[in-house]
RNA sequence: GGGGUGUUAGCUCAGUUGGUUAGAGCGCCGGCCUGUCACGUCGGAGGUCGCGAGUUCAAGUCUCGUACAUCCCGCCA
């Protein structure tokens, strides 16, 4: 075995970075047949690695007849040793296309180390084959180039998060992945445990409270690039399995925490060729609300969300007039350059307001000849007209579209509008980028469904020191020390300082309604940790995924994953998930209904 | 749990008003070809139209159900 992986390691050169200075080199190189050009009496075969691609020209002058007569039959991905001597091509035969083109290796021998039955796609770059298609082939799929520079700039991302992070004192700690199950948040995971029969282990959807318990533990400074899972519904974002780059401190303010974070992302950012400007722009909460109609605004475009309730309460549209007169909110968006769109095309916008919870949706199109389009300007008065105008600073060639409606559904519904708009009119610029953070975010949100108040960020967040006398008064106007990360509209990290008081932890979790029996039996670890010395805190945890996806230009987190999984959290290449035996089922004491 | 879109050759797709033997490009196989690089050229093979019912003289096409994929809402502390 040693020998053979001897004789594979031997090859001189790589496939992708042979130039004119290797003119004359005796090489050896190892790779996949992508094309194979047979003239008949000369061949041209396109060998792929790692790293690209080299010309290989077979001439039946230059090898044996056995060797001329493997060439003519090598196929796609047929594994190829071939020596040979680079030479420069001739000035009519550089290919100015080809990284390698200025040069070709003349094989003197060819070896054929497997031999590949026709791959069900072409491995190579801007294929439309089916996702589905790609994934049951993964690993042809991870030999496109463009796969290739996937998963080596996650490669260089995490080196460079491990560096920047080890320069600044931080230990890398693993955390359990057969953890107990949280009362709040995500769906889990569970795992049966057979020693221990009805009792299950869930993994983690984080390690929140491992990290918080190394705190406690002295560590001070932690980090992870963890695995974490959820078992929800899935997203082009969001997968059952994924990845955290994932950070705890003692003693930090939330500066500390950010200043720290933008420093390393500085790093990460220069180890990819980009240069982040810091310190970022901070935007409270209740600004992305209001302006972007989100927590998560992409910023790399304008058009901001006007909140026009005052003008509109006395008017004759009665849609507007009582939903402001009932306490909801008129807002609208100025998607410039769409003035001149056609009625239907306007119209077919109120699929995408309706299916974010609108009723409807109603619009203006002020046209670059001038003309004033809408089925809503009839009910307005000249001096309603006016103010409308004059807020928005309509100018020709606009189009406003209105949300009228209770707050959340109406920012969902122009947030979604926003982004829909910026992408038809090309606002987005390619290639840009733009980070900043959500601060200020609120404690306290109330579930409707459940009728409960549930954490907005997570329960172990610090309530801002002004409102603590409020928690349990007025919950919904508790401030938190929560602030998230924000990348071209993604929410690619989010922390807090945390709580390490016991009183405080044990008031935060009864606003969540939590007996004390409750709270002793899920989290008496944790106010016990608080009670015996555990240091002030506070971390953030990054979604990797997301940002190398970000980093990548790619629209879907699988692009950044070795082995995804599908929108059914299947994986078409395994099968998983799969039936047990019942003999599995019977040891850890499982039934199937 | 809900909504949209899709499923036809190995891949990407077309398929009219329901009507003869379901087509194209690429790939694959065979022949020819010494400067191609998405080589060219000639010929050939390749189909359970996702699956199951129904309507009809007749279904890739219409109806219902269902599976899978994908995007979105809910959900994701």
């Amino acid at each position: 075995m040693a020998d053979l992986i001897n004789e594979y390691s031997m090859h001189t050169a790589t496939c992708g970075q042979l130039c004119a200075a290797d003119d004359g080199r005796e090489v050896t190189l190892t790779g996949w047949a992508w094309h194979n050009r047979d003239h008949g009496g000369l061949i041209f075969i396109d060998l792929r690695d790692r790293h690209g691609y080299t010309q290989v020209v077979v001439d039946p002058d230059c090898v044996s007849a056995d060797d001329f007569a493997k060439a003519e039959h090598v196929g796609r991905e047929d594994v190829l040793k071939v020596s040979g001597c680079v030479r420069l091509r001739a000035e009519d035969a550089v290919n100015p296309d080809m990284a390698t083109g200025q040069i070709e290796v003349l094989a003197s021998s060819i070896q054929v180390l497997n031999k590949s039955v026709t791959p069900p796609f072409a491995i190579e770059d801007g294929i439309e084959t089916d996702e589905t298609t790609r994934m049951k082939w993964r690993y042809l799929d991870l030999r496109r180039p463009e796969m290739h520079a996937n998963i080596k700039l996650r490669h260089t991302v995490m080196q460079a998060m491990r560096r920047a992070l080890d320069e600044r004192g931080f230990l890398e700690v693993e955390t359990p992945i057969l953890a107990n199950s949280t009362p709040e948040g995500a769906r889990d995971y569970i795992v049966p445990s057979r020693p221990n029969p009805g009792k299950f282990y869930a993994l983690p959807q984080s390690p929140q409270q491992f990290k918080q318990m190394l705190m406690a533990g002295g560590i001070e400074r932690y980090f992870q690039i963890a695995r974490c899972f959820r078992d929800e519904d899935l997203r082009a974002d969001r997968q059952p399995e994924f990845t955290q780059v994932d950070i705890e401190m003692s003693f930090v303010t939330e500066d500390d925490v950010i200043t720290m974070m933008e420093d390393v992302l500085h790093e990460v950012f220069s180890a990819v060729g980009l240069d982040l400007t810091v310190p970022l722009r901070r935007m409270p909460y209740t600004e992305a609300m209001a302006s972007y109609g989100c927590d998560r605004p992409d910023v790399r475009f304008g058009m901001l969300l006007h909140d026009i309730t005052d003008i509109v309460r006395d008017t004759g549209f009665k849609v507007f007039a009582s939903v402001a007169q009932s306490g909801g909110v008129v807002k609208a968006i100025n998607a410039k350059g769409a003035g001149d769109w056609s009625r239907g095309d306007v119209e077919k916008l109120a699929s995408i307001a309706e299916a974010n919870g609108a009723k409807g949706m109603a619009w203006v199109a002020f046209t670059t000849g001038g003309e004033e389009k809408s089925p809503i300007k009839k009910f307005f008065t000249d001096d309603e007209w006016a103010a409308l105008k004059a807020e928005i600073e309509v100018e020709p060639g606009d189009l406003l579209l209105f949300a009228a409606d209770e707050p959340a559904v109406a920012n969902a519904v122009l947030s979604a509008l926003r982004l829909h708009m910026a992408d038809a009119l090309g606002l987005i610029p390619e290639g840009e980028h733009a980070l900043l953070w959500v601060v200020d975010f609120p404690m306290f949100k109330y579930d409707e469904d459940e009728k409960k108040y549930a954490a907005e960020h997570h329960p172990f967040s610090k309530v801002a020191d002004e409102d603590l006398g409020l928690m349990e008064t007025d919950p919904l106007s508790c401030g938190s020390y929560a602030y998230d990360i924000v990348m071209d509209g993604y929410e690619v990290g989010g922390g807090s300082i945390r709580i390490h008081d016991p009183e405080e932890q044990r008031r935060v979790l009864r606003v969540l309604g939590l007996s004390d029996e409750d709270i002793d039996d899920k989290f008496g670890h944790l106010i016990q940790a608080l009670s015996l010395g555990t240091p002030p805190h506070g971390g953030i945890a990054l979604g990797l995924d997301r940002l190398v996806m970000l980093l990548a230009g790619k629209d879907s987190i699988r692009d950044v994953i070795a082995f995804p999984k599908t929108s059914s959290a299947a994986d078409p290449m395994t099968g998983a998930p799969s039936e047990v035996t019942a003999r599995q089922l019977k040891e850890v004491d499982l039934r199937l209904m």
